[in-house]
DNA sequence: TGTACATCAGTGAACGCGCGTTCACTGATGTAC
DNA sequence: TGTACATCAGTGAACGCGCGTTCACTGATGTAC
């Protein structure tokens, strides 16, 4: 009933202090960063780490969770199906989705290597979409457009859903592989929208 | 000039015949081999693999390079432009592009690990497509396509081919991720084929 | 108010483990005579 | 043909390092009197 002052800094507790602290060091580009780099980037001992946290997984798995939501937060609310005309959202769609993976992706990639954090993640909620995910939030919005007619009867939303986040991925993925900087081609997102949308078949 | 029978079966030298040990473990799923693991898988002894290679990271080079064409090689020559109706063909691209990446990714997540692998990987020729890369071979058949008039002439073949191999990555690392099997959707590669081809557009 | 004590979050040196790498040694093979 | 020697690919115990984790200890804080 006497606790020793934290060393965290404002009004966060010592457990939230270490897990932004974690989440820092995994955004930055490189490996999975170490017991004895966390405690060192949050001021405090190694040791503490075990006060409050069952081991290294159970740490990073809620360090990248916290990640993956605060990237989400910077992006603002998904556009509204319905307002603007389709390819515009989708395109703010692709644009936004480029922004997540290539924010998160980098995390996670370091993370490949720990497998068992990644079993502990997902024992988490979906930390995107309010839990369903960014392919399901963009499924459902062209399932929305499709039932307001402006999007075709007979399409195949899931494949298109796929599509769309895939070639976020493909964008940003063979920069991580190679490890250069990442560098989306100009207009890329209104290209992928409209490719989606008209198709590229001879008419 | 005396040289001790090598432990390697066949008509392989010991080289190659650790780079094939390598390449296996580098296929089953899970963490990279260690070299105590490739050294016994291959019945040598650990210092054997220094005869051989520089280090450890050289050594997994080679076996991802190998294992990425020794997996191309299964799956055939790739379909040639102006035969098949283009969607028939772009199916079989996309089937092959799944089970081109089901087949590598897994390799590739245990080594995004070992970042200097990567590198040293990258240094070597690009073991598909003849040193093009999939997504440049989907994308030389879809210019092909539409120098016969088959395909668009307005259409942006490079989202297109970023699209359709993005797809594919989609399907497949969400599994790496949570480490479930990988399951293709029924119908997948001839969805994404009609939708690249024809748009979800209302029409 | 002042003093002695109990609590327990935080500390960090030390431990155990697995890894990549080294290098003195082994012994099968080719060569010299 | 037979014997002594030289070669060097292969061997594997040992080394050094970095890591996750532990736990006896510290000392600031609240409590009892």
């Amino acid at each position: 009933m006497a606790p020793r002052k934290v060393a965290a800094a404002g009004d966060q507790t010592l457990r939230e202090h270490l897990i932004t602290t974690a989440e820092r060091l995994l955004a930055r580009r490189g490996a999975t960063p170490t017991v004895r780099e966390i405690a060192q980037e949050a001021g405090v001992a190694t040791g503490v780490l075990y006060n409050h946290f069952a081991d290294k997984e159970d740490l990073l798995a809620l360090a990248l969770h916290a990640h993956v939501r605060s990237v989400e937060a910077t992006l603002g609310d998904p556009p509204r199906p319905g307002i603007d005309p389709v390819e515009t959202t989708l395109t703010r769609f692709v644009e936004r989705g480029l922004a997540l993976h290539e924010a998160i992706l980098p995390a996670f990639t370091a993370l490949l290597a720990q497998p068992e954090v990644l079993v502990r993640f997902r024992a988490l909620t979906n930390p995107t979409a309010g839990g369903r995910g960014l392919r399901q939030e963009l499924a459902d919005f062209l399932a929305a457009e499709q039932e307001q007619g402006r999007v075709a009867a007979d399409a195949d939303l899931e494949a298109a859903a796929t599509m769309i986040i895939g070639a976020c991925h493909e964008v940003v993925l063979p920069h991580l592989y190679g490890g250069t900087e990442v560098v989306v081609p100009k207009g890329f997102a209104a290209m992928v929208s409209w490719t989606v949308l008209h198709g590229i078949a001879h008419r």
